[in-house]
DNA sequence: ATCTAAACCAACCAAACAGTTGGATGTCAA
DNA sequence: TTGACATCCAACTGTTTGGTTGGTTTAGAT
């Protein structure tokens, strides 16, 4: 009897969609706001299963981070020739969908330098694109690669990591579909020129009054990363 | 009647120590993960006073929030000539300090893109420094010159907001003195190529496709922004 | 001296919270 | 059918939380 069509017990549907409900949760609240009955009943399920998939709010967090990181690695692809184009492309996905910079800056503030647990396999991807860097950029794969990379990837992304700042900044005009072309065209142009004006030395325009002088030694690159604690600026 | 509102029993100086403490556990935890309890303990004073003062955990936050941005707008002098020294001093201010930035990244994550109370304040603040940064790079104080003062204070303070990601992308070697120096020299040069590239007008390699053509009635400083809701990138 | 009002605090409160429990219900294998 | 097990949930719990209250201390004004 009863046809149980209603509820076809499904662990896996369920796990999916807490991960999915505790994605725009926690990228909306960060951990310490967002809450555990919302995300259960925003799934549509009991708030037990949190526990009973997760084991804790903190790890539910972790599970959410590692997904969605998971996804971005595969939906933004290497750099290619085009250096500016690519920033450009990361610039897009960010304007597309917010949820990414906002759980990275929600890891970045709870994690402070506490080494996570998937460190290394991030470590691994990132060291990939610092080698497809190096390569579209005509430059060894060393630690000067690498810091490059880190400045493409937050030009790409600071406006949206800091919309009220670019709001002040670039005025209202920075929320019109035009003004965020413009930001967009420019950011291009900034990496571009960045990239080009750093690696060969002087490029197109007035060219990089050269400052990097004592950077050279580091060598080959970082691929892994154990990492104590510690910022970048201890 | 109405006499001196004095402060019988220096009310002036609990405040303060309020906005200390507010300022250390909201920097580390957020306003969701900041707790009053341990602002009034770490202050020495009651938990009352907290409202006395500033009625509110939210108003609280707000003012450690305002107090900190004075602050370092006091601090950090205006652009000179040399844009990428400026950025470099930027880069040591946070490399310094890290409350800043934390405090800043938990304010755009907390307010999203709701006007804050004191928007006009600040954008009267970035004005200024639109103006200048025109000047020593030899442009108008356009839109362009505010998008390049926006990514020139990404550049220098990127690696500072993802330390995390600074150090999985270079390695072990960020933690260290030598990889700091390194990395401001890097991103000093980034941002002088990236600035000098930009004015001219073509950039080096890939060049910037003009899209940034229908830039030009902006003018004068965006101050106030009265701005709907809405981030950056829609 | 005495009155007044602000600064201050210990104790209190209701709500919200992460996490638990005990049992009901469905699934599969023999 | 039956036994074993996993999925699921309503209701519960112990604690923590932002915020309040009632009353006490202090200092300036009269």
């Amino acid at each position: 009897m009863m046809g149980a069509m209603m509820a076809p017990r499904d662990s896996a549907a369920t796990r999916r969609k807490l991960l999915e409900a505790g994605r725009a949760e926690f990228a909306e609240h960060g951990i310490a706001g967002g809450r555990i009955d919302r995300i259960a009943e925003s799934a549509g399920v009991n708030k037990e299963r949190v526990y009973g998939h997760f084991g804790s709010k903190e790890k539910l967090f972790q599970a959410v981070l590692e997904a969605v990181k998971a996804e971005h690695a595969a939906t933004l692809p290497a750099p290619d020739e085009d250096i500016g184009e690519w920033v450009g492309r990361l610039f897009d996905s960010h304007a597309a969908n917010r949820t990414m910079v906002r759980l990275m800056m929600w890891e970045a503030l709870y994690f402070e330098d506490r080494p996570l647990p998937d460190d290394t396999a991030r470590a691994d991807v990132y060291a990939t694109k610092v080698l497809a860097l190096a390569r579209s950029a005509g430059v060894e794969p060393d630690s000067t690669a690498a810091m490059m990379l880190l400045c493409l990837l937050g030009l790409g992304t600071w406006p949206f990591a800091m919309p009220q700042m670019a709001r002040l900044i670039i005025g209202p005009r920075a929320l019109t579909p035009a003004g965020r072309a413009e930001l967009r065209a420019h950011v291009v142009a900034m990496a571009s020129a960045a990239v080009a004006g750093t690696v060969g030395g002087a490029a197109g325009a007035g060219a990089a009054p050269a400052a990097a002088e004592e950077a050279e030694g580091v060598g080959t690159a970082p691929a892994s990363a154990p990492g104590s604690n510690e910022s970048v600026g201890g």
